[in-house]
DNA sequence: CCTGTATGTCATCCC
DNA sequence: CGGGGATGACATACA
């Protein structure tokens, strides 16, 4: 079924393709709006979203003329479909803690083929990207969730997220095919904020429009005295298309904003260039502003650092500039307007590779996953480098310069220059050890492990018993108020009856204190068991208190102890059980219990003083005893407040260890998610770039070209000095901006 | 006998 | 200024 399904719709695509290029123009958009699914549905398949191929680009560029339908390489084709599921296995990048649904979205340069099912989970990324569907053509991609005819698109390369019927004509024409990346999309917005920097880039680095400006650079590659766009020779018109597509892929893998800047801005792919080709000495040359300074160009390591400090300027909220640089695009843009003209570029101009280039083609590649697909299409439209501006303002600015044969890596160049480039190489070339960050993350679980399974669960129930008892020193007096109140009524209403001594004792404990309330229940129940003798009864409660407060404290629990010893076997024995101060009452005929010596408010002990006459001694002997049983009281207070601060302190920690092995964790599967995504973009580099070929049908030297994003999306084909050049510019801006 | 824990007591600070 | 809570330090009992 698949297969068949699969085959049919590439050849209802190649046969559009086909069409457009004869200058057939098929405009299938027109009925293919949001209002009439079924007609796209017949031609486009059932659901298909918003599908751009590249084709319309070409189409688009030689508006019909110019292109040879011999320079449809089929095998190329293929290839570039190839390429494009391996993009498409990116599609669902994994992050830690969020997951990355990548899209690609293909566009055409005419028109891309705006997704018609607002209903799909997927929400445009590109404004401008999806769009209305000029051409019969364009492939679209549906939500991944269809599958059938999805899948087919996806093999062409077009892959669109459902669009939001918002899209405008305008964010159609400027649209097209564009990479979306719903993360940097979502940081964006964040930094909306942060708009006037991008601003201030975009002069720097494209001046105007960034049409102009790459035209500009291409043209203005004095030290090769090419220009680029236009030196490229039309008889790769072959593999023209092929490149076109597995540029796209290649922009798509990369979550690059899209900015009008990026267009100016070049950052390498040549990084990405294998470094076997070069020669060390060029490399160093010709290597981006990113990789100089560290490694080789080609390092691996170098190229994913950049990569990876591409992304995590994206994911992590730190770098605003590049989101808004991409977000801020508004439809209106240049590039984004240049874009409905890139349709009627003549191709013959462009006919190199360069046009075939991705210009058309933008594939919106949204890497991250269901918060960005939330995003407002119109607001994701901009964040993606790929997305269809680029194509179009690639291919009017080139197409009547003669740039043709540019590729441009817009996304790659200005993102990582701009934002991430200059991070790279530090901080995630460190991380990036994949050997060190297994082991962190493999100590942080140990760590966090070991809490969880051993102390943790047990702090956590002993915590929730403890509960009762709080630091808060605030507790405490409230409590001893209540609780004074409550011995003072209970002595006055008993007399001096054990019972009620014992009682009131009690009460006052639970108002000492810390214990809680069902603690002095407890107690109080206890005791009144016991019976009168209120050594035993406070020995007695502690004893009783200790153990319930130890069961839940597993540290305490090893504690053995047994206090209940201070009991007597009977009754009877209780002289031996008497504490120090009991001992000393009697021997001094002291009339009160010690007891109500300690535990009377200062009132009422005042007036049972004065019931009495006593001696300065017994007086003496009765305020020191008052005195050690208030202290002790509150020694044990002051005890338990010190171990509650103990275990929350211990708790904290714990929680905080959890925290940070968890983050860890997360950073560390984030790393190498980026990782693969560097290797996939470098493998995919490597291809397209081993399959470009010159005027001679000689292919490119790694070491005097590179493949370089155009913030448009588009990927030119520029000398390493050129290249080198830019990146270095783009490298200096985003340090200057975290500075 | 040594050690660790629990508890009591004292001195002191502070409210 | 005294009562009393809080707490560090020390002493003691006990396992």
């Amino acid at each position: 079924m698949l297969s068949l399904k699969k085959y049919l719709t590439e050849g209802l695509l190649q046969f559009t393709i086909l069409l457009s290029l004869i200058g057939v123009r098929v405009d299938v958009d027109t009925y293919l709006t949001s209002q009439l699914p079924p007609l796209r549905e017949i031609i486009l398949g059932p659901s298909s979203a918003y599908t751009q191929t590249q084709f319309h680009n070409l189409r688009n560029t030689l508006d019909g003329y110019g292109i040879h339908p011999k320079s449809i390489d089929l095998d190329n084709y293929f290839t570039a479909r190839r390429l494009l599921s391996q993009v498409r296995a990116l599609d669902r990048f994994q992050v830690p803690t969020t997951e990355v649904n990548a899209w690609l979205v293909h566009r055409d340069p005419e028109g891309s083929v705006s997704g018609s099912q607002p209903s799909s989970g997927l929400a445009l990324e590109s404004s401008s990207g999806l769009q209305d569907v000029t051409g019969p053509d364009n492939g679209v991609r549906e939500s991944e969730t269809e599958q059938g005819f999805s899948e087919d698109l996806e093999d062409l390369g077009a892959v669109a997220p459902p669009v939001s019927g918002d899209l405008t004509k305008e964010d159609i024409d400027l649209g097209a095919g564009r990479e979306i990346f719903d993360y940097s999309h979502r940081q964006k917005e964040q930094d909306v904020d942060k708009e006037p920097q991008d601003g201030v880039e975009q002069e720097d680095t494209w001046p105007g429009e960034g049409e102009e400006v790459l035209a500009r650079n291409l043209l203005v590659d004095g030290e090769t005295g090419e220009s680029f766009p236009a030196q490229v020779p039309g008889g790769e018109n072959q593999t023209a298309l092929s490149l076109e597509l597995c540029l796209r892929l290649l922009e798509s893998t990369c979550p690059f904003g899209e900015n009008a800047e990026f267009p100016a801005d070049i950052s390498s792919l040549t990084e990405a260039v294998p470094s076997e080709s070069e020669p060390p000495g060029l490399q160093n040359n010709l290597l981006s502003p990113l990789l100089t300074g560290t490694e080789s160009p080609f390092d691996l390591e170098q190229q994913w650092q950049d990569l990876m400090s591409i992304m995590e300027m994206q994911a992590m909220e730190v770098n605003t500039s590049t989101n808004e640089i991409l977000y801020n695009n508004p439809p209106g843009d240049p590039l984004s307007t240049n874009y409905s003209l890139a349709p009627n570029t003549p191709i013959n101009q462009n006919v190199s590779l360069h046009q075939a280039s991705l210009g058309g083609c933008s594939q919106d590649f949204s890497l991250f996953s269901p918060e960005v697909e939330s995003l407002p299409a119109a607001s994701s439209s901009t964040l993606l480098p790929l997305g269809p501006s680029n194509s179009t303002s690639l291919n009017p600015t080139f197409g009547p310069t003669n740039l043709s044969g540019l590729f441009f890596p817009p996304q790659l160049n200005g993102t990582a220059n701009d934002t991430a480039g200059p991070e790279l190489p530090d901080p995630l070339g460190g991380l990036l050890d994949e050997a060190m960050l297994d082991e962190i993350s493999l100590m942080d679980l140990a760590i966090e492990e070991g809490f969880n399974s051993v102390q943790a669960s047990q702090l956590k129930e002993e915590f929730d018993s403890d509960s009762g008892l709080s630091l808060d020193s605030s507790h405490s007096p409230s409590s001893l108020s209540s609780s004074e109140g409550s011995s003072s009524s209970s002595s006055s209403s008993s007399s001096s009856s054990a019972s009620s001594s014992a009682s009131s004792s009690f009460s006052e404990e639970g108002a000492v204190g810390y214990s809680s309330d069902s603690e002095t229940l407890d107690l109080e129940e206890v005791e009144g068991a016991v019976g009168y003798q209120p050594e035993y009864s406070k020995f007695c409660r502690m004893s009783y208190q200790d153990p319930s407060q130890l069961s839940c404290l597993p540290y305490l629990e090893h504690v053995g102890h047994n206090h209940t010893y201070n009991m007597a076997p009977s009754a009877l024995d209780s002289d031996k059980q008497m504490s120090r101060d009991e001992h000393r009452a009697r021997a001094m005929k002291i009339p009160f219990t010690n007891d109500k010596i300690i535990n009377l408010p200062v009132e009422e002990f005042n007036e049972l003083l004065s019931k009495y006459q006593l001696s300065e001694a017994q007086l003496s002997l009765i305020r020191d005893i008052r005195r050690r049983g208030k202290n002790k009281m509150a020694a044990q207070n002051c005890r338990k407040r010190k171990l509650d601060t103990i275990l929350n302190l211990k708790r904290d920690v714990e929680d905080l260890q959890r925290d940070k092995a968890r983050l860890l964790r997360e950073k560390v599967e984030f790393l190498r998610s980026l990782r693969q995504m560097k290797q996939k973009v470098q493998s995919l580099y490597q291809e397209v770039f081993g399959r470009l070929r010159d005027e001679n049908g000689q292919p490119y030297s790694p070491s005097q070209y590179a493949l370089q994003y155009a913030g448009d999306g588009s990927v030119l084909l520029i000398p390493r000095t050129l290249a080198d050049q830019q990146a270095r510019r783009q490298e200096r801006k985003p340090k200057d901006r975290r500075k």
